[in-house]
DNA sequence: CTGAAAGCGCTTACAG
DNA sequence: CTGAAAGCGCTTACAG
């Protein structure tokens, strides 16, 4: 309290005070076991009543070995809340493990893309978690040839075996379609999201699996869409309910999509589920205040997240380690918008 | 393409290769028009053939002043879209100028707060964007009076005379209860946030002076809330609708607040805005896709954002310019939750 | 168990 | 217009 003072601590400083060396102090921080039990709780003293802090800036233009105490994240769309999750659950393991992390947005743009990843790397990020553009991303692939620690998230590499979390998104496309069949539509059309993401791919494969499975003839005048995102799922919507053969259901294949179908829904006068039964791809925080309730595919950003952070740090711990993909389940969350 | 060779350039290797001093080669890099024509154009040719970039930490190490090359931010609370945007609004400018930032979501928890203070300061961020927990918040004062370049967002500090850019909450509140009033609803209930964050405030004498202005008499049964979140929200909806007396209609004091009453009034087949009037703080990018579309007061996170890392860039370049204060203002979106 | 010395990759007066 | 030297705040063999 009272008079604040510009701390200006440093290993140094505190040796001086210590009346020992500047190696000692750095081993104390360290916790190297080999200082003895009394010199120890000296420096230590003295750290504490010098505030002192170590400069995270100086340790790591130091030290080699990474230390997982900056994480890189390169983010395709952080307007997509889905990556928000995704950061969430990135941000809750990271704090509790003493770890900063710098955010790239790149808006599913290579060059900024790029950008990003100069930028991270001259920041000397101890590794990087990873949403790549797409799948064959040199710049990503790069990174990890030069020995970054790095885990691809909700995508991986085709080139390369690297570590990745993602979610069954074939399985999850797939059981959205079938609860549409099972429910007795026969005219369920999917909006997708831009195709030069894997995940839109795989989610199209479930869709038109399902059909299959059921006997349905798959009909590609249903399948629509260009870019992943609002405007689009207004875009499609509109094309899909103004065509002579008009479906009776839409699987939208991401949160954006299903916000943009619901907007022009409502202007269009078209009541769900009584006109239009729905369900969407992504199960965020809103979909229970949506009128009707969301039926929706769940996918856990934030357990992916998490997951992600811990496969990084193992590796930074043990880069030997084989790659490892983890793929997470989905889950079919029924509300409303497709009746009961 | 083809091989990929780890990158070891650094200004030395630089300036053998260009038969330079390691000095030059800084000098270059820093663009210093000292610097002879015919020496920069050769210093950039090896600093392009050797695929050289700046190590930024050792920069960081060893530059006193602040460059604005990476800003910290401290965020209340990452779970509510509102800061997700504010964080887009800097992201945008910040990559502009080649910045990267670093965040802290500190969950409006104080020692959480005060461990990523800790952090970004070991980082050696050139700069922080921060709301601070409440008004008299120790630890950010902490850091202005250090000397850090700081901007504070969304809410000020009481003690202390700095940047800061927020939106009139007040007038906001004001417009949203008289948009009501003015509808004809006499019987006006308000679920307001956490009243430690000083917009709630500022947001319920908005309410209030509104109420006041149309000689409608304040009723304290009906300004509810105790946390800014969506149980909250749920909650005193649930509490407000089976009062005896029950209001016509209700301003909800933020997003994930609307969004709690959205869910409750759904199971409680409240309908809106037959039963029940809305206007809510916050224009999500959800809004428009609610069943019906929300009537909100619009606060832009994204220019907050912009704005914030603007004056953080110019309280860099100059740090005797005298703090200012920038309010934003809000705007009425009508739309369709109090009738038309 | 501890210290002296070198060095991570830059930048900055100072001198010429 | 340019270079030599010192130093930002740490850590790491090496030697004792």
């Amino acid at each position: 309290m009272g008079q604040i003072i510009k701390n200006n601590a440093s290993v140094k400083s505190i040796a001086t005070a210590s009346g020992v060396s500047a190696a000692t102090v750095s081993r104390v921080l360290n916790a190297d076991p080999a200082v003895k039990e009394s010199t120890r709780i000296l420096v230590q003293k003295n750290i504490k009543k010098a505030g002192y802090s170590l400069n995270r800036v100086a340790q790591r233009l130091r030290t080699k070995k990474k230390t997982g105490r900056l994480i890189g994240l390169l983010i395709p769309d952080i307007q997509n809340p889905f990556y928000v999750d995704v950061i969430r659950g990135i941000e809750e393991i990271a704090y509790a493990n003493g770890s900063a992390m710098v955010i790239g947005n790149f808006s599913q743009d290579e060059d900024k893309e790029r950008v990003y990843i100069d930028i991270l790397r001259a920041e000397s990020v101890d590794g990087f978690i990873v949403a790549p553009a797409h799948g064959r991303d040199h710049y990503i692939e790069e990174l990890a040839m030069e020995g970054y620690p790095l885990v691809c998230i909700d995508r991986g590499l085709t080139n390369l075996n690297v570590d990745v979390v993602t979610v069954d998104n074939q399985e999850g496309a797939y059981k959205a379609t079938e609860h549409l069949i099972k429910l007795g539509h026969r005219k369920i059309a999917h909006i997708h999201g831009d195709k030069s993401i894997p995940t839109t791919n795989e989610r199209i494969l479930g869709y038109k699996l399902a059909l299959q499975s059921y006997d349905i003839p798959v009909n590609d005048k249903w399948i629509v869409g260009m870019s992943s995102d609002f405007e689009s799922g207004k875009f499609y919507t509109r094309k899909l309910m103004t065509m002579q053969d008009t479906p009776t259901a839409i699987f939208t294949g991401n949160n954006l999509l299903t916000l943009g179908l619901l907007d022009i829904s409502y202007q269009m006068k078209i009541e769900i589920p009584k006109m239009l039964a729905l369900v969407g791809f992504d199960d965020m925080y809103w979909a229970t205040s949506l009128n009707p309730p969301l039926t929706a595919i769940r996918q856990s950003g934030t357990a992916i997240g998490r997951r992600a952070v811990e496969m990084l740090y193992r590796q930074i711990e043990n880069p030997e380690r084989e790659p490892s993909r983890v793929i997470l389940k989905t889950e079919l969350m029924v509300r409303k918008s497709c009746g009961s």
